[in-house]
RNA sequence: CGGGGUGUGGCGCAGUCCGGUAGCGCGCCUGCUUUGGGAGCAGGAGGUCCCGGGUUCGAAUCCCGGCGCCCCGACCA
């Protein structure tokens, strides 16, 4: 029996590790339907996080929650072509329902746009009523081939913003102006850094007029599609006939737009920030933060450092940090420090009886700066009083690791075929090429190398200086692309 | 849907080739001793061996037929 309390190293087998992390951490659990999962509390809690603070995103930018209901009538989803061909094959259908079989088949949502702007049309008629701009938190359904913890599954939990323009000038920005939300949420919250920028035609929604991305790369070099915002033109206003007054007073189709996040991300969080001893999770999105473990010989130290853990417990409650008393006493600390580092709990607090002799506590880093030790023994005081901005420092430290680890996964000013090749199939990360724009060399890259384009990025991400010949060598060069084998 | 693997206490596995009282480690319960990096000892609970047929005196084991799950490929947030 190898040593079954470890996990699997990342370098021996990131997806075996990925798997274990997800499961012993308590993130998530198998539920007896293929393709769906459990999304246990520890998980749960970090996707409430993640929730709480977009939702303060969506409102500081002029959007409502509302709900919208799972069931969409078959009809309204074929109505966009192109939308129906992209999700016919991972569509749930409810077809009997009351012990008979339906008149017209409901599907189950795979996403919103049709049922969303069907009641837009009937709550517009003028420019007056524009724009809408609308948020729901639901579960969507995709009947996925291959499913993985998070990231691909039957049902998940997602976000999926609405909005309705009057002109395509305010869509095309919304759009924008959302992906800027996703990406600053993403950094600032998952310190998990992402390259934005625009789908190519293979990659976008289907239904949409543009699709626009936040590519973050994961630790094993491969990258993440961590969230969308879609341009939909009037191609669904089109379908739903959502029209409106103009000013002018003649009647024209709406432009909307659509963008979504998911559980993925807490897929994302676990491959940007996770090591062989387990999960890391980001201080702003911890659940709890910090653990406070008593440590004792007997009964009377017992009740001596309780006391004093209860204590540091309050005190770091009342300075606004989620801190948590470890009191059971079946365990031994040792065990208790690596269950809670599996967890990626940020900050543990150790109150011994030499805490309380000297007047000190331990403080233990779950991230720390390479060279340091992971311990700190601070005098009580100070070491309170310096929690919340350790936190912070961490939370700090995390993205800045992360976006040095996109950073030196980046190869810019790639001309070769052979060397994207030889890069993505050895190291990994993001491969900067020009493009012609002709999707035959996408179709190749995917055969010879199951590699994408991730995105034309946008400018700040673009290389210095502009390629001028397509990768392929064939052709000028129309874009600068990020090349990477993606989840 | 193709290829591979696997199904045995909560978890991880052995046992299957060669049929003969269902085992090991971890976990769990009780007690005592322990507790600053995964505690020790003693006692204990817990199993339709994935399901259905068949062969046999006897099946976890052999035969036939199903099913589940995992991994690898084709589709996707």
């Amino acid at each position: 029996m190898s040593d079954e309390r470890k996990l699997t190293s990342q370098a021996e087998d990131f997806a075996a590790w990925y798997n274990e992390v997800v499961l012993r951490a308590e993130l998530a659990d198998y539920s007896p339907v293929r393709g769906s999962m459990v999304i246990r509390p520890w998980g749960y809690g970090i996707w409430e996080r993640m929730q709480g603070a977009l939702d303060d995103m969506f409102k500081a930018t002029g959007h409502e929650n509302a709900y919208f209901p799972l069931l969409i009538p078959m009809s309204f989803i074929e109505k966009e072509k192109e939308h129906i061909a992209g999700f016919a094959p991972e569509l749930a259908v409810v077809t009997h329902a009351g012990g008979k079989e339906l008149e017209e088949p409901l599907a189950i949502r795979p996403t919103s746009e049709t049922v969303i702007l069907e009641m837009y049309a009937k709550w517009v008629q003028s420019y007056r009523d524009l724009p809408i701009l609308l948020n729901q938190w639901a579960n969507v359904m995709r009947w996925e081939m291959r499913t993985r913890l998070f990231l691909r599954t039957a049902e998940f939990l997602w976000q999926e913003g609405h909005t309705a323009h009057a002109t395509e000038a305010e869509a095309r920005e919304h759009t924008i102006r959302m992906l800027g939300v996703y990406r600053t949420f993403m950094e600032d919250w998952i310190a998990m850094p992402p390259v934005t920028g625009l789908k190519s035609e293979s990659e976008k929604f289907a239904g949409a007029v543009e699709t626009f991305g936040c590519e973050a790369l994961m630790k094993d070099g491969k990258a993440l599609q961590a969230g969308t915002s879609h341009f939909l033109g009037q191609n669904f206003a089109r379908a739903s006939g959502l029209t409106f007054q103009s000013e002018a007073g003649t009647e024209e189709y709406a432009w909307s737009t659509s963008w979504g996040v998911s559980t993925r991300l807490v897929g994302g969080m676990v491959m940007t920030h996770g090591d062989d001893a387990g999960l890391i999770v980001p201080p702003r999105l911890a659940p709890t933060q910090v653990v406070v473990i008593p440590i004792y010989r007997n009964d009377e130290e017992r009740s001596a450092t309780e006391a004093k853990a209860r204590e540091v417990e309050a005190r770091l409650r009342d300075a606004g940090v989620r801190v948590k008393l470890d009191a059971r006493d079946h365990l031994s600390p040792g065990a208790k420090y690596y269950e809670w580092e599996r967890k990626g709990l940020p900050l543990r607090v150790e109150v011994g009886p030499k805490d309380l002799e000297k007047g000190s506590l331990a403080l233990a880093r779950r991230f720390f700066p390479e060279g340091e030790k992971r311990k700190l023994f601070l005098p009580e005081g100070e070491a309170i009083a310096s929690i919340p901005d350790r936190l912070e420092a961490m939370q700090a430290a995390l993205l800045a690791a992360a976006v040095a680890r996109r950073e030196e996964s980046s190869y810019r000013g790639v001309r070769d075929w052979g060397e994207m090749r030889e890069i993505l199939e050895t190291r990994g990360g993001f491969v900067y090429t020009g493009w012609s724009g002709d999707p035959a060399v996408e179709e190749r890259a995917k055969e010879e190398m199951k590699a994408t384009i991730r995105c034309m990025p946008d400018p700040e991400f673009r290389s210095d200086t502009a390629p001028t010949r397509c990768i392929s060598g064939e052709g000028e060069a129309r874009h600068e692309v990020v090349w990477a084998r993606a989840y």
